[in-house]
RNA sequence: UCCGCAGUAGCUCAGUGGUAGAGCAUUCGGCUGUUAACCGAACGGUCGUAGGUUCGAAUCCUACCUGCGGAGCCA
């Protein structure tokens, strides 16, 4: 007896094979029942014929409720009918646990329902996909930046400092003094490139905003690339390609998860470096064309105008060098002109929004310590940040890459809370 | 924080002033290829909470609570 698992049995066609299972669905009639079965690494369908088992395993077959545990044995077969191409035709069934009143069904279900039970709503097929698709890109991004080299570095959660003002920021307490969690590595990752010269981080942050959008988790998962010696432009060429990496790599691994999702790939399959710029000065030009009149020269671009943008594209679009005003001190003027910075937004496609925000930071101590100054910061706080520029200072960029909305967008789903496994919302810290 | 929409069975919804309804889930019966299987039956209710109008309120009015969608802000 082979012991094996669903993403396997390809292997093992005409074999008797052992699977250990959850029933996610059943059907049945007088003589035969199909059992849909899913382990964790897919999903098949096992035919139980009553004429060719035991009658007490035809029994345990019919009766057996959603959700419940059990090892099933069973030939593979192919099969053209199924999905997968495979089917189990079983001859034996051995429930490990009964569930009683699964509450999922398979009819339609809130978002208020679903997500209370978010712990038992992973099971579903396409919350399944959406994971798989989620650890594909994880993957691919260590191997991008493993094959590029970059060496991973670890940022602190908990800071002392507040990088960007502190009203959004988790308040804490780290013993007797006050502590924030982490709501960008960043700094920390410039300190890291001075050291290893191409690093990247990977790990949690925090936004205390009541921000209640598609777009928008209180906690969620950010990828922060720092590069010694990379100029603007260098930094645009990284993100194309490593966005292109992830992009080609989910098309390459996950052709069952997409198809499940129902994503339409032709327009993921284009998505190649290079990607188009698009300066902030042109997009403003853009925008009055559009017919935006409601948009000035200086003031920020909302999410109407960035999908405006992105829609005229079938790539990621750049949009580069904002007004300074708009943007945190630590970035580079434009070497011709100081009212914009060397600064860079990614736009992915079909209207999923800013994906990156990156830039050239400043690396001369004076304008450092003078764009601290005008933002109210303490030079005390952010002493060892200068001293960067005070010890072999070097042009250096980097940027940020939101996990959770590459995810929503490579799979299609529409709001980034499918795209987490436990979503932090404004009003949810449960479960 | 602001604007809009919604809370009725375990779940998804209908009911807009006069006896509380359907589908799914669950239980029982039927059916040999189902794909949210199907057919028949049973079970299932403090109509979000509090107050008000009325002979009579799920339905009309007021306040509050909760959720959803969007804006701002951001990845």
């Amino acid at each position: 007896m082979i012991k094996t698992t669903i993403s396997e049995v390809h292997k093992h066609v005409d074999q008797e094979v052992r699977i250990g299972a959850w029933i996610a669905n059943k059907r049945s009639s007088g003589k035969i029942a199909f059992l849909q079965l899913r382990d964790g690494t897919g999903f098949i369908q096992g035919v139980v014929v009553k004429s060719e088992v035991p009658d007490e395993i035809f029994q345990l077959a019919k009766s057996i409720t959603q959700e419940s545990s059990l090892y099933v044995t069973g030939v593979v077969q192919k099969d053209e009918r199924s999905p997968l191409g495979f089917e189990l035709l079983v001859n034996g069934v051995e429930l490990i646990h009964q569930a009683v009143d699964y509450p999922i069904t398979p009819k339609e279900h809130g978002t208020e329902f679903l997500m209370d039970n978010r712990h038992l709503w992973l099971r579903s097929r396409r919350q399944h996909a959406v994971m798989k698709i989620r650890n594909e890109i994880i993957r691919a991004t260590y191997e991008y930046f493993n094959e590029n080299g970059f060496s991973k570095v670890d940022p602190p959660i908990l800071t002392g400092s507040a990088p960007e003002g502190t009203t959004e920021l988790f308040h804490t307490k780290y013993f007797e003094e006050d502590a924030f969690l982490s709501q960008s590595g960043q700094l920390y990752m410039e300190a890291a490139a001075m050291a290893l010269g191409k690093v990247f981080s990977f790990g949690p942050t925090f936004r205390a905003e009541k921000s209640k959008t598609r777009r928008h988790l209180i906690e969620f998962w950010m990828i922060e690339p720092e590069m010694a010696f990379c100029e603007f432009e260098e930094n645009l060429v990284v993100q194309e390609e490593y966005v292109s990496h992830i992009v080609q790599s989910v098309l390459k691994n996950c052709q069952i998860e997409l198809k499940t999702l129902g994503r339409d790939t032709s327009k993921l399959e284009n998505i190649k470096a290079p990607f188009p710029r698009i300066t902030y000065d042109d997009a403003l030009m853009f925008l009055r064309d559009k017919g935006f009149t409601d948009i000035e020269w200086g003031d920020d671009l909302g999410a109407p105008h960035e999908t405006a943008i992105a829609e005229s594209y079938d790539k990621p679009v750049f949009i580069t060098h904002y007004p300074t005003s708009l943007k945190p001190f630590y970035m580079q003027p434009a070497p011709d002109r100081d009212d914009v910075v060397l600064c860079a937004d990614m736009i992915a496609p079909e209207g999923y929004g800013e994906i990156i925000g990156g830039s050239q930071r400043i690396h001369e101590y004076d304008l450092m310590k003078k764009r601290l100054e005008e933002h109210g910061l303490s030079i005390e706080a952010y002493k060892w940040y200068l001293e960067l520029r005070e010890y072999g200072s070097v042009p250096h960029s980097g940027f940020g890459l939101g996990l959770e909305r590459t995810v929503a967008w490579l799979s299609g789903v529409e709001h980034v809370r499918e795209s987490i496994p436990f979503p932090r919302l404004l009003n949810r810290l449960y479960p």
